[in-house]
DNA sequence: TAACATTGTGGGTAGTTGTGGGTAACTTCC
DNA sequence: GGAAGTTACCCACAACTACCCACAATGTTA
């Protein structure tokens, strides 16, 4: 079953082997358009996890970024430090790709990973880091939280 | 008799076999319009139930999350705990969809469940829990009932 | 009331999916 | 130019899932 495309949903546990190779979920590679050629970016998430994006949404995120004057201290700053630490990955026959050592030691992953869909891209967690910052998270604004729930008709 | 597309009232009592399959009621997919592909994305309630939209339903909330941007923490967190929970479903020939373990913990599910028509969703709920549920929700706040008179001409 | 159709429940099986490891090709460094 | 290390591709197996068939219970029609 194929649900839209490019879309991901849902949570998956999967093991990090011992070539800093993990699976992708199967779901989320039937869900990806023929014209990602079976092809994410990988780089480091806002959180301490690893951000994997089909290669056409990363692609629209280049475009964003270019529209960013240099001109700009922020600007500037925002641009390097998203383009610095991505790198395009295909993944195999099987269906998994390869981390690099320094994505793995960023997101301090171990042997147990959590991938989590997020809609336009996913989430490569370590569980007790993902259960620490789930905690921290929902103390932040409950009230800003409640009213994106009501925004959004859930 | 066919009711309104993608509609869902009443209330049935069903079995979750060994399998963790749950019948959906006949009526609720007569109701299903074509385009749900006899798919539907299952997700946690925000009581202890399981959530399940049809297809299209769920497509809306899908461009809404789209729609907020990942560098606010807020945003984020709330595309990760609405996206995380949930998985597409299609059912069977028998009319079943299968529910992951992990949902099934979620909500307390046993054997006997009753699946709850909610108009755009429906729920699935161990009675035992339901019950109390209700109990709980009836003494809340009165007032808060006029308040919703004066929306809905019932 | 009998025959039939529909609906809900149970279980078997073939194909898919996740994981481990082997080998060949390529890169890098001496 | 050769050796060592690294990367990418391939094969194999075990576990799981989705699909299929069968049957019982209920409801419907003649």
């Amino acid at each position: 079953m194929t649900l839209t495309n490019n879309t991901f949903i849902g949570e998956y546990a999967y093991a990090l082997d011992s070539k800093g190779r993990v699976n992708i979920p199967a779901k989320f590679r039937q869900a990806l358009s023929k014209d990602n050629k079976n092809t994410f970016v990988i780089t480091r998430g806002m959180d301490s996890c690893v951000w994997v994006y089909p290669l056409t949404q990363w692609q629209k995120i280049e475009t964003d970024l270019r529209n960013l004057s240099s001109l700009s201290n922020i600007h500037r700053a925002f641009v390097r430090n998203t383009a610095r630490y991505a790198s395009p990955s295909t993944y195999d026959k099987q269906g998994r790709i390869t981390l690099s050592p320094s994505l793995i030691e960023y997101a301090g992953l171990e042997k147990d990973v959590q991938i989590i869909g997020m809609i336009n891209k996913m989430e490569i967690w370590n569980p007790i880091e993902l259960n620490r910052t789930d905690k921290q998270t929902v103390k932040i604004d409950p009230a800003a939280y409640d009213d994106l729930a009501e925004k959004i008709n859930i």
